[in-house]
DNA sequence: ACTATATATTCCTCGCTGGGAATGCAATAC
DNA sequence: GTATTGCATTCCCAGCGAGGAATATATAGT
């Protein structure tokens, strides 16, 4: 089991995407410039930033009473692996053609399977 | 403004996402079987797909009294390119070297920067 | 020493959401 | 026609989790 879990329901919270989105821009953000740039409220935002670290979605690096906050891509690979598992569904964009196709396996020269 | 917030919710929850597992193994179900693979009751299996497919994560097929269910890239693409819009996170494997060589332009004629 | 700043943590509350049971509603079977 | 199957929907309830206020902790500044 890999932490999909942890990671897909970390994500699953729209204010935790949004800090996440900040934490792109910025390659580094404390705290207090996280909850400047996203309007939540100091708890609120080191509570998300606990609940991303556990899922392993950001990282810190701590700097005297500072915190700098950054993305962390073990867990951003984890949930990017898992939707790209599933590529196979939208590249067959032809869903119907293709399901034609590979049930008649030599369509041109298909005088050869007659007897 | 994407979906990827209703699709990122939706996909939030763990037995919507294995119900989304379930569908791509078979590449359509009806809910009973969903049912009987996922050990969930009929109605939660009905209220999640109806969740998926708000999130156009799942598409129906109705046929007399049975509805086959199957992924939707639609909403599958969206998630999947959130994630990607974040690879250069973990591509660049090498965090610590890369701000080292950043803050430093010439590394080995380091002599040519001394008076 | 005291004060102020930066962040984490605790406590409480409230709203949302998933789970369960019952019901509604079509479509097939008889 | 009635009965049955397949699925959706409604109701209610319990629990979780996000939000807010207050507090705790640590570090820097004076």
């Amino acid at each position: 089991m890999t932490g999909a879990d942890i990671v897909l329901e970390a994500v699953g919270e729209p204010n935790r995407r949004r800090l996440l989105e900040l934490l792109h821009l910025h390659q580094e953000s404390t705290v207090s410039e996280l909850v400047d740039a996203s309007g939540l409220n100091q708890p609120q935002v080191s509570k998300h930033l606990k609940v991303l670290a556990t899922a392993m979605l950001v990282a810190v690096r701590a700097d005297g009473r500072h915190r700098h906050y950054r993305l962390d891509g073990t867990g951003l690979q984890v949930a990017h692996d898992w939707f790209a598992s599933f590529e196979d569904v939208w590249q067959s964009r032809f869903d119907t053609l293709d399901e034609l196709v590979s049930t008649q396996p030599n369509p041109i020269p298909a005088e050869e399977q007659l007897p």
